[in-house]
DNA sequence: GTGAAAGCGCTAACAC
DNA sequence: GTGTTAGCGCTTTCAC
């Protein structure tokens, strides 16, 4: 332990040259009971051992990034910290954070460019391995920069078609496909959608894709113009939600693009008189932990979130340490689950 | 930039060096440019900020850490993140730190005391500035190593009793108060509660003792048996809630100890036949994103989640530069919020 | 006003 | 096997 003049302890971080010091070994010795620690005879490497345990040494992270040119730890940026599709994403990250070894930061952009930005450059100074791209739509900007620090990263629950960045999430077409064709399946003629906007969303094009490619193959394709946009949040998908059954006052069953954005319609839905699924049936996607708390609890199609944020953190490491990917763009499989907010039409 | 012995260009991240050789002056000037630009002369600062510029310089934190032992980061335990009560919490630490020019780095501990406990190492080793710990009830473990660490820390959304602790967060036991008060003023005389364990969450007791106070100012005592425990999830709840309206089947009202078991106890009560809030009205506590969602909206008393956010790392940053902070254990005001879960007795 | 040099805590040659 | 030493990239005296 460092001490002042007088001889008093003073609080500072003991270094590895007071382990040195109290083993009585050098520094040298001390590093290679760390890092090599068979190569130290048994006698020294207790004493060590022992003075590590005494002082509560742990080696400074800056000195040894120095050397190593690594933090372990990974940077992550998250949307909208508020919306809890993340929740799942973010634990599965996580756990695979831990299995490997290593650390998360985690940046909230509030969908705000110039924040995300300069996150980046705060990951930078910070040297962290590489980054975590949860979510939305890769703009330009963003890869301009993140190429320009020769920064590793991966999309997670978003790819990107213009550049060849490693991503992992679902086929969100096929996934909007599946809950579509239920809902045509059971009997439904009428069916609105509340959809993401296109740009924001890497999401929102596909999954309003398989919207229409489900209506075409039942002969639905009226239905098509059935579609209201939303942002984000529940409030925007209860506004549009009233618009659109202002516009299509005979729907039997929306398909909303999030459960966030199902919880909004069928808010508006019981507002405007009618009752969720007796006079509408309404199937979300994500399979938030909410959506099996809500009531009605929330027909779905889950995407396997946790997985997701798993993958994406293996992926990125393996991107670190092998300097490529052995698969690019990686699909996660979806799955419709029916709970109560939807039921066939008789 | 760095070369190779070919002259080409190699991806390696430029150091202060490569600036000071591009702008034709030395590593000082470099470093004070950056640290002190009033020192410089113009003319050779403008040739340094144009090979910042140029070569996309950011300085290695690495480096500065070892010399300021500082890290511009603050730790942050997370018990659950999926927990929507912490999605605020962290948005409001977020944007403090954003103020403070300093990052986050968030552990999602699990409740699990060994990972909480490595990763207090792992905070320990990567030289964050101090911690802010979010919501458990401070375990003796806990505490004797963030100070044999000698960590400033904080807490958020809890405190301690036993240790003198800096902590952010609300009056408990008046705010239960107020929840129940309102509930017996309104006309209820059978009222219940989901209460949470009382060792595991420092809110457990003055929770429920706000509950008996306003029951005892009420002539109510009876009805302080009407008490079920529930772990920290909606499925705990929802469990606990069957037991409490089977034990005590004419209940008009049940105050929950948060938004997540009011989920839990409404479902309970409609699966039980009876309607929320026409036969049994039910405040939560939080004022999560989600209440204003639900169906029905959740009457609860609000905490300002953002705010104790907000001040929590505040506070943190106050002890880390003073070495002590102004108001050891603050309370931030509380607020009843009635929506559409609970309604007066007729 | 500016450069040379010491040193933050550690690892990795390199001697012995 | 173990100690000595040269850096990693930066800031900061200290001369000039």
């Amino acid at each position: 332990m460092s001490q002042d003049a007088a001889g008093k302890e003073i609080a500072m971080k003991p270094t590895i040259r007071d382990v040195a010091n109290m083993a009585g070994v050098s520094i040298s010795t001390v590093s290679r009971v760390m890092n090599a620690p068979q190569t130290v005879v048994e006698s020294k490497r207790l004493r060590v051992l022992e003075a590590i345990e005494k002082l509560k040494y742990q080696p400074n992270g800056f000195a040894r990034g120095l050397i190593y040119k690594k933090s372990n730890t990974i940077g992550v940026m998250i949307p909208d910290i508020e919306s809890m599709y993340y929740a799942g994403l973010i634990r599965g990250m996580q756990d695979a954070a831990v299995q490997l070894n290593c650390s998360l930061m985690f940046c909230n952009t509030d969908r705000d460019k110039d924040r995300l930005l300069s996150y980046i450059e705060n990951f930078y100074e910070k040297q962290v391995d590489g980054i975590i791209f949860a979510s939305d739509a890769l703009h330009p900007a963003y890869y301009e920069k993140m190429t320009r620090f020769h920064f590793p990263f991966v999309l997670a629950s978003t790819h990107s078609l213009d550049y060849d960045i490693p991503s992992v999430d679902i086929d969100d077409e096929s996934a909007a496909y599946a809950a579509v064709d239920y809902l045509a399946r059971e009997g439904h003629r009428q069916i609105g959608m509340i959809s993401f906007p296109f740009g924001a969303m890497i999401s929102g094009q596909p999954r309003y894709d398989g919207f229409v490619r489900a209506l075409r193959d039942h002969g639905l394709e009226a239905c098509a113009a059935h579609v209201e946009f939303a942002e984000h949040r529940y409030e925007h998908a209860y506004q549009a939600s009233r618009r659109l059954l202002e516009k299509a006052p005979n729907l039997t069953a929306v398909f909303a693009a999030s459960d966030e954005f199902a919880m909004g319609a069928i808010t508006a839905i019981q507002d405007g008189g009618r009752s969720v699924p007796d006079d509408v049936s309404v199937i979300g996607f994500d399979n938030i932990r909410m959506a099996d708390m809500y009531i009605p609890k929330l027909s779905t199609v889950a995407q396997p979130v946790y997985e997701i944020g798993i993958r994406a953190i293996q992926k990125l490491h393996e991107l670190i340490t092998d300097g490529s990917v052995k698969q690019l763009r990686e699909k996660l499989p979806h799955k419709l689950i029916i709970r109560d907010s939807s039921k066939p039409l008789r």
